[in-house]
DNA sequence: TGACTGACCAGATTACTAGTTTGGTCAGTT
DNA sequence: AACTGACCAAACTAGTAATCTGGTCAGTCA
């Protein structure tokens, strides 16, 4: 885990407090006296190494994000149908932020924990590296076969993601355990074939 | 329009006076004595027709969602396949929220016009209603053989309706003004015929 | 008699204020 | 040169007094 790594240079010990502190009380609730003193240094260090609290954020939220993009390209990158691989992006996606109350609460804008402003310029951070991540995914399966060839890969991965973000905030509010999952099939299914019968 | 209609029963006049004052002050800044003025009667006789001011605030927004069904099932009655019925679907809704301040704040949840509970109990209603209009599209879609088969319209409705719902909110959130139409192209296109190419 | 009303009330909301906190700075220390 | 914490204005909080409002109901009409 990383905040039980030592980390050596300041920079990274200030994210790891951070990301401590954040995790622990949210956004508004953390201090950056608090930051500094989970990194057993001064207040003032901490804007040698920020502009502000809110650059700290987006820090940690960047952090977070790439060992999610990460883990998102090692299940995109795995042998099947796009359709297979945007389902397992889905699924990742849905567990991933399930646990990751971090993410979760920026994306999700609860105003208690993160302020408005903050919360949507990482939820928009977000948005697009996630979004960067299925056109890869589209343009590989099309130079694969396994798309069609006459799909653009750009717009149509911002309004997977649309989709997929639907599906994933529909699953993780349900009271219904199984949902999420008989929807994956729903969703893999009509984004696979299609409504249409095949001809 | 029904606001200028002359209401002849109480509960009409009532309705109509809530629906003018909603709309142009929102939930929360409307008060049951407020309606009753606007309906020249006394605030007491709000209570012979209404339960409680939630209750007054749902029938308004039944009685608006009333009408939007009626067009959405003109809509999807007409020819055409599923997907361009859905497309249809979504194109209308699209315009109507964006055009009617009352549903769409409320399924927006903007809490400064409507309060929390009453929003969530009236998104809640739209959404059933809308639901249901999709799933009798893709019943019907079935039986005319324009949609597959195997689809099962309930659920199947349920994930249309999130998706459907996801694109209408960028459309309507977005700055750029053509985007829910390429964006409904691309829903139409991948829905309509699947990711995977033609067997 | 029964449809209707508005004075009334408890609880919620607001407006105001005094006191506290906190993001960010910078003169001074190490 | 790296670092610190006292300091400050601006933002936030808690407390409270005053107001408002959903809902009731005893009484008034028609």
């Amino acid at each position: 885990m990383t905040s039980t790594m030592i980390e050596e240079n300041p920079r990274g010990r200030l994210l790891a407090a951070a990301e401590t502190r954040f995790r622990r009380f949210g956004y508004k609730r953390t201090t950056i006296e608090d930051i500094a003193t989970e990194a057993s240094t001064g207040k003032g260090s901490v804007y040698l190494h920020f502009e502000s609290k809110q650059d700290v954020y987006m820090a940690v939220v960047e952090r977070s994000l790439d060992r999610f993009i990460d883990s998102a390209e090692q299940v995109v990158a795995r042998p099947g149908t796009a359709p297979e691989r945007l389902r397992a992006l889905v699924e990742l996606t849905a567990d991933h932020y399930g646990h990751d109350e971090l993410l979760h609460s920026s994306l999700f804008g609860e105003t208690d924990l993160v302020g408005g402003d903050v919360a949507r310029m990482a939820a928009e951070r977000q948005r697009q590296r996630i979004r960067a991540v299925l056109e890869d995914m589209l343009t590989v399966g099309k130079s694969e076969g396994s798309v069609r060839a006459d799909i653009d890969p750009a717009p149509t991965a911002a309004v997977l993601f649309e989709i997929g973000w639907a599906i994933v905030r529909s699953g993780l509010t349900a009271t219904d355990t199984g949902q999420l999952e008989s929807w994956l099939d729903i969703l893999n299914d009509v984004v696979g074939l299609g409504l249409l019968p095949r001809a």
